[in-house]
DNA sequence: GTTATTATAACGACTGGTCTATATAACGTC
DNA sequence: GACGTTATATAGACCAGTCGTTATAATAAC
């Protein structure tokens, strides 16, 4: 398989996520990656647009699985979302506060932008409520419940990285999981 | 006082909202402001980090302000904060999911790139957790309670914000009003 | 006449995107 | 295996346009 090609997303998901679409030049990602510009054209034909939205979705997916995998350590759904927010408040951290959402800036900054982009963006949150709800069906939460947790823990955790990551503190994401947990457990 | 100047702020702070910090140009906010381009770095001579770190902070205080005037209509925290979000999503709608969120993408962009952007991004996100938790004392929650819940309904809401311009709905913020009511009320 | 404000043009650096030339790999045919 | 042929991939110079910024000149205000 293609290698280059690889790196070349791989490259771009980590600058977005750290200064998101419009700050991110392809002479970066080109330099950043280490693959030869021409071969960016030479995958991605339709150009930055293309690249993002490939982008997102796999950043999307890849956070999904994260998801799934760090929910399968406990089966109480509550204490699980507790314990993987942490996880995710000392990955943040560990950063240095250049990580973590890697879809929320190029998500608001192409809302109302770019059709494609926002389209890529919609399907990889999607992924990621969908992640949450199935681990509430399991825990016999009703599927309505689930589904509408699934986004409320979604929005919970993107707005508590905003705010660690400006703060430059896991203290907001660890305060969001201590009252998800609350919320989920009654 | 300058007529100018404000009209350059809060032509800046519409369309960060919109688009970010990477992705709104001068040349942009000369021509959307009207104002005149001489008068740019007449004002701001520090440039466009000042611009942005002032405008930032405008939207701080205008924002803290609108969640004191929206959550004084009731005296019911939890109810206040239930209708004060819904509001929110109507407003989302209303301008094209364009609106909503003046931090959100500037905070991402620049968390780790400008610490001047960053420590107003700061200074403007503790204004909105100040307001909640005023609020919330004054509905008889505890110092700590208030504090934390302050932080917590920061981060929904913008999180809520996020999701309902990236799905085009306002869906998403009336499910994270729906269940931070919830929270609030046991 | 001094200061505050606005206008204009230009700067170097960088933007996303295109182009041509070359190298490498893949593959059927002898 | 060896050959020529065709796709795939690499390499980077190059384009017109825009970026944030600066310098200088003109104008307005007091």
């Amino acid at each position: 398989m293609s290698n280059a090609r690889e790196h070349i997303l791989q490259t771009t998901c980590d600058l977005m996520e750290k200064q998101g679409y419009y700050g991110t030049g392809l002479n970066e990602i080109v330099k950043e990656s280490g693959a030869p510009k021409g071969s960016l054209y030479h995958y991605f034909p339709e150009g930055k647009e293309q690249i993002t939205s490939e982008a997102v979705l796999q950043s999307g997916k890849a956070t999904a699985e994260r998801i799934q995998n760090g929910l399968s350590s406990n089966s109480n759904a509550a204490k699980a979302i507790h314990d993987f927010i942490l996880n995710i408040a000392d990955h943040v951290e560990s950063s240095g506060f250049a990580a973590g959402s890697p879809l929320t800036a190029v998500a608001m900054e192409t809302a109302t932008k770019s059709e494609r982009i926002n389209s890529a963006c919609r399907e990889a949150y999607t992924l990621l409520e969908t992640a949450f709800k199935e681990k509430l069906l399991e825990s016999g939460f009703t599927k309505l419940k689930a589904e509408e947790l699934g986004t409320f823990i979604t929005a919970t955790v993107e707005g508590g990285i905003i705010l660690s990551r400006t703060y430059h503190s896991g203290n907001p994401l660890r305060t969001a999981a201590k009252y998800l947990k609350v919320l989920l457990s009654q």
